[in-house]
DNA sequence: CTGTTAGCGCCTTCAG
DNA sequence: CTGAAGGCGCTAACAG
């Protein structure tokens, strides 16, 4: 410890008078350049420490034009993003490779126009390099102003139309996911599906859709007649649209019962959802899996937590979030994002007790 | 839009040209201030909206030495941080008293000593104007090391011993919510406590723990001796060290059970580990309330929500998260923390059917 | 009300 | 290997 710290902030300046070199000299130190001797590097650290020197990030961000800060941005409000552990998986995978990167992972929160409008500044006015976007619903317009300023931008998951074009992104195959949950609850025999949807303005919904219409008609099925009585032995499929919470599933549930008379099968499109109808199901004195299957989405822990076990269709949840850091950190070391590209993750059944 | 946008960013200078002013006149429109006649500020506001003008913040930071952000920090792990509602309830607080005041809120968690550098040299390096810790365990150094710097923090519970000495944060009364618990139970005729806490290294679990001794020897009883079959009708506690979690709260309840005969409440210093505790006990064939009381801690949603629905000491924890916003708000105008002081909010117990 | 003039702290050529 | 010098984009006095 010097006599005198704390106080004034130290500056590079400090830093380098109390070292006895130049300003020039002290920033290669601190920036790490091998053109320095020996001797002086020792000194400049030793001062930098007994300072408790920080460099000026404004100063160096000014010139640098760098913040060696990623944007983490979830557009939803505070409650579904703290309830659904999905985004907890996501965040996770991304904030090991950011930190492997020395960056800064930020976090922010967008679930209003004044958030929206805030997030641009800030992003945009050059405190982060580049930013990844969770849960773009219709309409979305940060992405593009980001984009529009320079700033890299990467999506976790298809964004719906007009949001943005041709934007690198990270996602999982939910065609693929639909598909594959259908095609085993049809396995086995269940005839009466009913199908538990996201919110419709995201295409992630859509798709997960599209898969079940796909092993329904291949299945000699038809799709979208929720009323009239099916052929015994023809597949059919209703449709609901939930929220993505437990509460909306349990509606779900209840709304499906109504409507498909002998309902055989229940597929929603998240773990969340699942449990809610499992929940109900159990209520209106139905049993899980021999009245009805149930399937889920996402494979969060409660998932294998809850009695019986859900069958659900696994999400690489972690790696979306590695792989969405790794092209924000790619786009945010060259620049503008003439990456393109991004990967498309594929999802995995995992059969449990509930089907 | 104008016939070339986008492409090189625009700054101040291109925005004043294209408003045929200078750059002082741009700058005092972009920043509000009054003295600019209306036509400049017309033409100014035009350009920029055409040009897509976002300011630099690092130029601005600069001069201004403020970035209008505010740093949410959890010295926790991903895992945690997300499976317990608490901190999201009081996120959201902070998130609204930060954006009321136009800035924004980046949020960050802090899960090793790589994590922990990074975000002081973001912070200290002017990235946010103050910051908001929650979860401070035990040896955290990174509080101390932002103050020294000259980053305003407030805290968010009482902090563990050495880890700063007189900073302004925003608590609630632990002593008086573990007493409030302990009384209810022992009110109701309960003699063989059992207390699952949480971490230790944090003083909320001390507190509450406190408050409980204090409610049992008030009510004549003997503490710590866990093992010794106490006199009838002589209440006795026995404690075991608990993690916040739902499993934790499961292999707690278990000890409890060996350690304990006749053991008749369980308190839980979360809900998290009551809901735990609460299913363990079911597994072991006793009845909740009938055999063993069992009460938790915050009043998080599940907690109304379970079978039986749990008696808890809620913690006002959208409250937490405004009044340490609203400090860290008022310290990050002021500059330094000559502001000290903070709050201790009051807990509630809240009865229900598990007790 | 408006333009001119200085820097904020740092990195980076450019000479030595 | 090191020092001197310039400028990143913006705001804040200071004159006009």
């Amino acid at each position: 410890m010097s006599v005198e710290d704390g106080r004034a902030t130290a500056t590079l300046d400090s830093v380098a008078r109390t070292a006895g070199v130049s300003r020039a000299t002290a920033s290669r130190v601190l920036t790490g350049s091998p053109r320095v001797s020996d001797d002086a590097r020792e000194r400049v650290l030793a001062a930098a420490a007994s300072l408790s020197y920080v460099p000026n990030a404004a100063a160096r961000a000014l010139v640098t034009r760098r913040s060696d800060a990623v944007a983490f941005v979830v557009c939803e409000r505070e409650e579904r993003f703290f309830s659904d552990p999905f985004f907890a998986s996501v965040l996770k995978g991304a904030h090991r490779v950011v930190a492997a990167s020395r960056r800064q992972l930020v976090f922010a929160v967008v679930a209003s126009e004044d958030d929206r409008e805030r997030l641009v500044r800030f992003a945009a006015g050059g405190h982060v390099d580049a930013a990844i976007f969770l849960s773009v619903h219709a309409g979305e317009t940060a992405p593009a102003q980001l984009r529009e300023r320079g700033v890299p931008v990467v999506l976790v998951g298809r964004p719906p139309e007009g949001v943005t074009d041709d934007v690198p992104r990270a996602d999982t195959d939910n065609v693929a996911g639909g598909l594959a949950a259908a095609e085993h609850v049809l396995g086995r025999g269940r005839r009466r599906l009913g199908v538990i949807t996201g919110p419709l303005d995201m295409p992630s919904a859509e798709d997960r859709l599209e898969g079940v219409r796909r092993a329904v008609v291949a299945a000699g099925g038809a799709v979208g007649a929720p009323g009239g009585p099916a052929p015994a032995g023809e597949p059919s499929v209703a449709v609901v649209e939930g929220d993505y919470t437990t509460e909306g599933g349990r509606r779900a549930a209840s709304a499906l019962l109504e409507r498909v008379p002998g309902l055989d099968a229940v597929l929603a499109q998240n773990d969340l959802m699942a449990v809610g109808a499992l929940g109900l199901l159990r209520e209106r004195g139905l049993v899980v899996p021999d009245d009805v299957a149930v399937v889920g989405y996402d494979d969060i822990p409660l998932a294998s937590a809850v009695q019986p076990a859900l069958t659900t269709v696994r999400q690489p949840l972690e790696e979306l979030g590695r792989e969405s850091a790794t092209l924000a950190v790619a786009l945010a070391v060259g620049g503008v994002d003439e990456g393109r590209g991004g990967s498309v993750l594929r999802p995995r059944l995992v059969v449990r007790s509930s089907s």
